[in-house]
DNA sequence: GGCGTTCTGTACTGTATAGTACATTACGGA
DNA sequence: TCCGTAATGTACTATACAGTACAGAACGCC
């Protein structure tokens, strides 16, 4: 079964074991990875992983959780600024600038994972529902207040807004992993703004 | 090795093959897909799959080159009256229709593989980049005759614009996907829209 | 400092499944 | 009708890898 430690040192086995099969996970995809890699990696022995994980989807399911906690925690103090086209013009910059490294790859696990998992795993795809919605959450405030004061038109669904503007995020880094072009995530979020600008009273703004 | 078939008969089972291989692959992704069912579902035996195919990863990127190649011919008539907001329109209503099933998933097999394999499997990647460029190519087309007889301002960037437009129908099917929830798909192309509408001299259009 | 609990090392087992060997049957041309 | 080649059936091998067993070391508490 998979157990909490209790001791310091077993606090830090744990999270070692977490990052090791992070990172090959991140590198390699999920469907590769393999416990051996994650103890030489980790520079742990088998029953610390049995000691600490219930079998292997349980610690993937944990890098997962764990992964999500640390993209949605890092990018809070961005997401309280989208209540106006220059915050969400902020929150854009970050993205690209964050979310892939230069070489197109590494972006936005969250979407990554999802994409490997989500097919026929249940489970995850649930795990992975609820941290889109959660990352969507303070831009569909956002647009809402917007709403309110008018900088946005009475007649716009904010829901919809939102969505269209968290698939350009996952196809532009998409598009941006398989062509090697990171630039492609930039265009995509123009996209996103496009029609964002357009649900304005301003209507147009410069691209 | 791989071999061609020399007779109608090993033909007929090479497709078999190819059929099931397809339909496996799509219902529960490529990791998951084992050998003995396709022989089941195809109804051949070991020695067939190893006689007209090299070896699991020949047989994954056959059926790969073989979907690539039957999503594009089906698009075909479509994509050449990418020439205008209205054609374009109509090409979204396409992809919104046959590009998922009723509950969300299912859709463009190009994508969901390129989701699965790009990872860390180069000789497929490479695949899928080319996959996605003959796709785009129609579009590219199409807006750069916009362009010519003066419907796209003549500052635009077509290829951006066909960028954006990819990433929005990758995007739109993943979080339908994952979502569950078809209309993602739909919201994600009007996004897509509002830009490629942005470009346009007459700037701003009902949605 | 003794004792129970937590933690760790190593060696093993079991199994799923990709790949092989080889004999046998159907086909197709001369 | 015969012969070579393509196609097929079955039974086997190899192995990678998840999961287990169990003994021993480190730790924390009284």
């Amino acid at each position: 079964m998979s157990t909490e430690p209790a001791t310091r040192r077993g606090r830090a086995t744990r999270d070692r074991i977490l990052a090791a099969a992070a990172e090959l996970i991140a590198a390699n995809g999920v469907g590769t990875l393999r416990l051996d890699d994650v103890e030489r990696a980790a520079g742990v022995g088998r029953s610390q992983l049995y000691h600490y994980f219930a079998n292997r989807d349980d610690l993937v399911n944990s890098v997962v959780q764990s992964t999500i906690d640390t993209v949605l925690a890092a990018q809070e103090p961005l997401l309280v600024g989208l209540d106006s086209i220059e915050g969400i013009d902020c929150w854009f910059d970050d993205i690209v600038a964050n979310g892939l490294r230069g070489d197109g790859l590494g972006g936005c696990p969250i979407g990554t994972l999802a994409r490997q998992l989500s097919e026929h795993d249940d489970v995850s795809r649930s795990a992975f529902v609820e941290a889109f919605a959660r990352w969507e959450a303070p831009l569909i405030e956002g647009l809402s207040r917007m709403q309110a004061n008018g900088r946005l038109n009475a007649d716009a669904d904010v829901v919809e807004l939102a969505d269209l503007t968290m698939a350009a995020i996952q196809g532009g880094i998409l598009l941006a992993q398989v062509r090697r072009k990171p630039d492609q995530l930039r265009l995509a979020l123009r996209g996103a703004r496009a029609a964002l600008v357009a649900a304005t009273p301003a209507g147009i703004s410069a691209t």
